[in-house]
DNA sequence: TCATTAAATTGTT
DNA sequence: AACAATTTAATGA
């Protein structure tokens, strides 16, 4: 089996389908490779596929008029992103930026929209993503708005650990401080000083380029004001 | 396999 | 934003 079929049949929407619609799907996916930095999408523009990271890391977020930038979600290997633009047939409300070079999957819009007509478990799965997105969408609300920095940084990287947004996240998260600082919105300096107090509290450990979480309650629910 | 160099990451100011 | 210290990756003997 090629290596994108292999990837295909790992994906976390493809568990539960019969071979014959795995196979239809597999057909209809097509891969990039976006350098670090490179946009995957611009807000307002049609991008026709459903995206999924292979490897890599991407930023998906919004700049306001006046430069103010908004992280909407994180999206780490084996996430998905981009159904709602695929089910309502409409330009992309986000930007999506590489924030590490990355591999990306690309499945065409008449695939998806088989796959949404034909396949009831990928229809279970659309629901249960959406509804993770709902949640997660509600947090970051708070997040930004009422949220100090190291909370925020705190929040970011307990989503990384929601099985079902990401699902190849094991115990252990490959991330650098610099990158959890962009997608939290925080520069690098306040990231690594942020993870050096979760440290000391004991709810996380840092390594170089690699964090572990060691309590996903206390990570989760973290408030420093 | 080891040594040297370059690049990336981190802690701090 | 800039600096020094440290780790990893890459290169070639």
């Amino acid at each position: 089996m090629d290596p994108q079929s292999q990837f295909v049949k790992g994906a976390i929407w493809a568990r539960g389908l019969p071979p014959d619609e795995l196979e239809k799907a597999a057909r209809g996916i097509s891969e990039r490779v976006f350098a670090k930095g490179a946009q995957i999408c611009r807000r307002g523009e049609r991008l026709d596929y459903w995206t999924g990271i292979v490897e890599g890391l991407v930023k998906i977020g919004a700049v306001s008029r006046d430069g103010k930038a908004m992280t909407f979600a994180g999206a780490a290997s084996g996430s998905w992103f981009g159904e709602g633009s695929m089910l309502k047939d409409e330009p992309r409300q986000y930007d999506a930026v590489a924030i590490r070079a990355s591999r990306i999957a690309l499945m065409s819009r008449a695939t998806f929209m088989w796959l949404y007509d034909h396949s009831q478990e990928f229809n279970r799965f659309l629901v249960r993503h959406l509804n993770e997105r709902v949640g997660q969408f509600i947090a970051t609300i708070e997040n930004d708005r009422i949220l100090g920095p190291r909370a925020r940084v705190a929040r970011h990287l307990s989503w990384f650990f929601n099985p079902v947004l990401y699902p190849q996240v094991a115990a252990e998260l490959a991330i650098s401080q610099e990158e959890l600082g962009l997608l939290a919105g925080v520069s690098r300096t306040l990231a690594n000083r942020a993870l050096q107090e979760l440290a000391a509290e004991g709810i996380i450990a840092f390594e170089r380029s690699a964090i572990r979480v060691l309590d996903h309650g206390r990570l989760r629910a973290y408030d420093d004001t």
